[in-house]
DNA sequence: GTCTATAACGCGATAGAC
DNA sequence: GTCTATCGCGTTATAGAC
């Protein structure tokens, strides 16, 4: 092994050993050894394991929000909405292209990313919005934009409705891809199941606004 | 205290430390010192750590899948397919009928459902599928029947769509409660916002089948 | 049924030799 | 920059007194 491609040895190792299981379930032991690297290594390149979080976000996160805030200044110029789906298409397409460019793993980004909402990591929280806030906010600002009808209230909701149906079921995508090639020899890949989600996620957003009711005491 | 409440005091701590924090960082000692019961206690009632996080599903998962049964039971004779949204309906009916007959807190339902999903714990996934199972395919049964022009995989990938956006977004409710009401002071309570998602996630099961390509190339 | 005490182990982090 | 050895602490689980 030469010098000192040991933190990216340990980046890899730590990469994917997080996404299988989650940071407080991975052990420094765990990575250094799969790493086969010396246990006192990711203290010296990264200081503690919390920064090696910290570092394995930013080794995808970075990337991504550079494509995602490429494919949106265009968009940034003009002062009519866009529509939404295209929107959709050039937030999905960055997660593709941000990843295919350096040959890694899609899935395992939608992983880490369920993650980083999910688990108890104030450190990564913060990490994340100071940051990449930015670039979430443009995202968010233009959408709004193409959605004038909706109250901010509304709005808002549907744009945490459509996070979760993506980065939750996609952080599951290899699971529920087994599940389907199973019971109905369908394969799936992410490209194409990205594009499943452009519509759905495009009708929940633009979804009449009629609140329903729901009344604990009704049976139907 | 009383003698024999201690396996409920511990279920009740242990509900809220775990729907905090995860499991693996929530520790015997801090739930048994929460729960003001002896640290060998939970071993005594429960077994062991993974058995006290089953309990704790168990206990709101049982009545909850009664209640959903019972909701669904008068849709199992007929043989034409129930509305989309009547389905809905019952199900998130049940989240909140189950729960507040209890006086317990669906947000925490939720977001130790999330946990459930996204936390690495092969034998909490095992004990959901074999206990509760049957409930949730006859659920997914009655949803296809009433969606006939999709096909399986178009389905499945939906109805994991509809399940994410239910469950990431609601687990985060506390949260993104506390942000509309601070940049909108719109206050947002459960049972509303369940009745915001009926009507998107209808529209998101429903939307035409335009499967869109991403391309990684294409800037827009 | 409840307690104290402790076994047995894995953890993150670091000092210091090389 | 990399290694070994170890510190100090927190963890689950249990044995045995009451």
């Amino acid at each position: 092994m030469s010098q000192a491609d040991t933190a990216i040895r340990i980046l890899d190792a730590a990469e994917v050993l997080f996404a299988e299981r989650g940071f407080t379930e991975t052990s420094l032991r765990t990575i250094t050894s799969t790493a086969r690297v010396n246990l006192a290594a990711v203290n010296y390149h990264f200081g503690s394991k919390k920064e090696l979080i910290q570092a394995v976000f930013e080794r995808f996160l970075t990337p991504f929000t550079l494509e995602l805030n490429r494919k949106l200044e265009p968009y940034q110029q003009t002062k009519e909405p866009i529509e939404v789906d295209r929107l959709l298409h050039s937030l999905y397409g960055a997660v593709l292209s941000s990843m295919t460019v350096q040959g890694r793993n899609p899935q395992r980004f939608m992983r880490l990313l369920g993650l980083a909402y999910t688990q108890h990591q104030g450190h990564l929280r913060r990490f994340i919005v100071a940051r990449y806030g930015n670039s979430y906010r443009a995202f968010a600002g233009l959408l709004k934009n193409a959605l004038p009808e909706l109250d901010p209230s509304t709005f808002y909701w549907r744009l945490y409705f459509m996070l979760g149906a993506t980065i939750f079921s996609l952080s599951s995508f290899d699971a529920i891809e087994a599940i389907l090639r199973e019971d109905f020899g369908a394969r799936s890949n992410l490209q194409e199941t990205l594009g499943k989600l452009v519509p759905v996620a495009t009708a929940m957003l633009m979804a009449p606004t009629v609140d329903t009711d729901i009344d604990s005491k009704k049976t139907k």
